[in-house]
DNA sequence: CGCATTAATTGACCACCGGTCAGTTTTATA
DNA sequence: TATAAAACTGACCGGTGGTCAATTAATGCG
């Protein structure tokens, strides 16, 4: 068979990361295959490769549209300059994202591109763009001047909260405590941490 | 060829582990086959699975003694009494370890057994054990009375390690900004908030 | 000692994988 | 309408996890 022009370039990329995602979704990155992702939509295995250099590709692209989810459901925390209550309501929302799509949030973190290539700069963009969000949330803890070390609080705070979210995932968390309850502990002890240090003009 | 009685059931059992290791650290997860680990030690791929039931229980196993390494790494920081320097110290080697052995780490998050299949009650023995090393350090932080709050704490802090650590190693820290620096604010920060929590007669 | 039993080891086999590419078919262009 | 270009397929390659009948070596026993 030729070219069939049933679909364009751009909706074969498309239909093929949806279909991606629901695998994953379904079985994990150990069931995502090319041949799995080619049958859902219709398409020798072949095709794929017109669209998708390598299945590498085409996971990282699916990354990509992984954080820009995670991003919509994050976007529109209301924030009244109550730094405590955004973290809390900032890590509410990503904690139940990591659960409503475990197995795709996982890919973000075990995909690992082969020696030698790296990810593609828009993926950075996305994840400043996620470090942005709990920048803003920090606001009113950090004087002007300060955007530096708000920015390492952001990224320790994200970074934090990936662990929780990431041990609990691989079962290696090893307590009957709940994400939540940690995820609160973080924020509650963090944020009383910084703002005594703010009170005694240090900053980290 | 028949029983060959080169090696003893645990003998077949280490030399396995040791060559899995191995390849692992080289070759990461996707490297890792039944095939190569029963090459590198001369026997054919058919009788690992005398030994092990499948590769997922080799993988369960060769994480077993990564929590163990782990441990032997982390058991005997100095300690006098100050939570702070010994968070950082064993934070020190915790991240020490994850760069020296990367891979080996990295399989202790990326692999998921299949659904319906538990990890091992031994291994939920080695973090705990692990996790009493931070519970001891930050013994002084918490009166007695409050075992609970202090493993609690334990676990944040653990968490929170691994998430730099594993944003880290799958490149989604995006900044410049280095481990030891984010661990770093991390501890002075929370513990920080962890006294002054104490102050005011507040645990969380 | 020799023979039967038992256990360990192998390698052919299965279905599947990622990836390649020559060849076919359909579309666009001139 | 003829030609060129692009899209698509499926056979093919070397490899995978896993199974299992057949083979062979160690062992127990008479």
């Amino acid at each position: 068979m030729g070219r069939r022009s049933d679909h364009t370039r751009e909706e074969l990329y498309e239909l093929a990361l949806e279909a991606a995602e629901k695998i994953v979704e379904a079985d994990g990155l150990s069931g995502l295959t090319v041949r799995k992702v080619a049958g859902e939509i219709g398409y020798s295995h072949g095709t794929l490769y017109n669209v998708f250099a390598d299945l590498d590709e085409l996971i990282v692209h699916l990354n990509g549209r992984t954080l820009d989810a995670l991003y919509e459901a994050l976007r529109d925390i209301s924030f009244d300059g109550d730094p405590e209550a955004g973290l809390m309501r900032l890590s509410e929302r990503y904690v139940d994202f990591t659960r409503r799509h475990q197995a795709r949030w996982n890919l973000l973190f075990e995909h690992h591109l082969p020696e030698g290539r790296e990810l593609p700069d828009w993926h950075y963009v996305k994840i400043f763009r996620l470090l942005n969000l709990a920048e803003n949330v920090l606001a009113p803890l950090f004087p002007v001047g300060r955007e530096r070390e708000r920015m390492h609080s952001a990224r320790v705070l994200w970074s934090a909260l990936h662990g929780i979210c990431s041990l609990e995932s691989s079962r290696n968390l090893a307590a009957e405590e709940s994400v939540e309850a940690l995820t609160r502990t973080l924020i509650l002890v963090y944020v009383e941490g910084l703002v005594n240090a703010a009170r005694k003009g240090r900053y980290e």
